[in-house]
DNA sequence: CCCGTCCTCTGACCCTGGTCAGAGAAATCC
DNA sequence: GGATTTCTCTGACCAGGGTCAGAGGACGGG
């Protein structure tokens, strides 16, 4: 990587970081303390502490100060869980909301004004400009790692893709079609975002110097990112260096971006190999043997 | 503008901020507080107290005891000032000097770490993608406004822009061609970016309906952000309320861009108006009389 | 030379964010 | 039914960031 892209990348953050101070402390800070303002922000509509705590990530005997403070000024209410008396829920009281609405339109308003000056292609410019940044940066978060083929969080990868087919294919999909666990002759790549579970594949071995990808996913809340490449990408090489010089994959019709980035990936069209109902097309793609740069 | 889009600047903000608090705790809050270890970087190769207290914005009994803190960790020496006895002088000792590299290093590190999951192709989007929102962020920050051309920060602005002009024509520029404060018979527009003056430009009638532009200058810390179109629209905008319909100015050979700038804005080539020495071309552009939308 | 100003330092405070240990109520396990 | 676990609350603490008022040395103008 060349040092000058660190640098630019610093330098952003030092800029961009200055200008958003300036942003929270005039909007946050008006008067109530950020701690109890994110708090605001985080009981929604009642919520139990247990959650909170988890999502705000705070020590429960700071928690409950910070909820008596907001109660002293009569935005929330603390009641027992109706179900379980060991568990209490935060509610917002209607002050509660209609401070939390105010926070809420002065922090718009700055944001309005800080645009402010901008046309409305700059602005759309800037937006795009943002959105890119995020997606690369929760791309970079991504951590692809190989995990044994009968771990909890790769089925349930599995089990989101099936329940995901079973909507999009016209005539279902049934979860048996799955590859058990004990038929990965290849490797069960799992990817994650910051602890999160957002995509799986798999290859196998499916002749000499011939693997097989299946069930390449990306969880809905991680496509736009160039998972799906990254997945493919590493599996292509996992594979490659288990000795395969070709890799086959079947699709459906209806799975139409994934058939997109096979075509991108360098994959063409072969008559089919399988015997699975549901591989309605078939790709292969020449894969550059282990050991070759 | 379009609720959405504030919708989603803050959604950035949230995740860039998150995103980048993981990133400074783990290298700045590796053991020294933060505020010391801004100051470590600040001080640099020896400053007085006074800039670095309107520097970082601190008080000063707060500076003074972050100072004897890194004092007493061997980081930093006071010494008063040569030449005025009440400022001191903050200057890193060897040790402290090698501390703020450690810590430069350390961050370095981790940002190297956080991209190194992309290509080297991604990289250099995402690098793009950041130099588009900050040059979008600044243009949103600079505020233009009219002021009476006598203003101090006005005309050191035009002595700014008659010495770059100086040194670009290669017969010189004598700055006692400047528009005169008196003979401003229209606008004089000042350009700030928190705070700093970063850009001109100035119009006076020339005849019934018609309006020059003169003066029109960007500083070069200030550049590629689009403030020069901005500048030119305010200007024709003010020249037009004033009854022009026609807004001409002269430029020289040697400013390539102004010249690239005039001709995206719509202004065409004409024929030489004025006696000034240094208006090599002129240009000319039919602006919307005062009232139309 | 004196007085006001500039600059720094010190001590006294304050609040926020955050941690820790233990008490006590409710639920669950055995 | 008793022991254990789960969850919340309370009190005691702590550090960091930040403000304020005043002391005192150094300068500069008159």
């Amino acid at each position: 990587m060349e040092a000058d892209q660190i640098e630019r990348f610093r330098d952003f953050n030092r800029y961009y970081t200055r200008r958003l101070d300036l942003l929270s402390e005039n909007y946050l800070g008006q008067d109530r303390p950020l701690g109890q303002a994110r708090l605001l922000f985080e009981i929604g509509d009642g919520c139990d502490l247990r959650e909170l705590r988890a999502r705000l990530g705070l020590d429960s005997g700071y928690l409950s100060r910070l909820l008596r403070a907001l109660e002293e000024q009569g935005l929330v209410e603390v009641e027992p869980h109706p179900s379980d008396g060991r568990v209490r829920v935060a509610r917002l009281t209607t002050t509660g909301r209609r401070e939390r609405d105010d926070l809420d339109d002065r922090s718009r308003e700055r944001i309005a004004g800080l645009l402010g000056g901008l046309s409305d292609e700059q602005r759309a410019e800037l937006i795009a400009a943002q959105a890119r940044v995020q997606r690369l940066l929760r791309l970079a978060a991504v951590r692809v790692t190989a995990v044994p083929p009968a771990t909890e969080t790769a089925r349930e990868c599995l089990r989101r893709y099936a329940a995901e087919l079973n909507e999009r294919f016209p005539e279902g999909y049934d979860a048996a079609s799955l590859t058990p666990a004990a038929a990965v002759t290849g490797e069960q790549l799992l990817a994650g975002e910051e602890g999160r579970p957002v995509g799986c594949g798999l290859w196998t071995r499916l002749g000499p110097g011939v693997a097989e990808i299946r069930h390449l996913w990306v969880a809905p809340e991680a496509r736009g990112l160039g998972l799906g490449r990254l997945l493919l990408e590493r599996l292509e090489q996992g594979a490659a260096r288990d000795g395969a010089g070709t890799v086959r994959l079947g699709t459906h019709t209806a799975l139409t971006e994934a058939i997109a980035l096979y075509r991108r990936g360098g994959y063409h069209e072969i008559a089919d190999y399988s015997d699975s109902p549901y591989n309605q097309l078939a790709f292969e793609k020449r894969v550059r043997p282990a050991g070759t740069a």
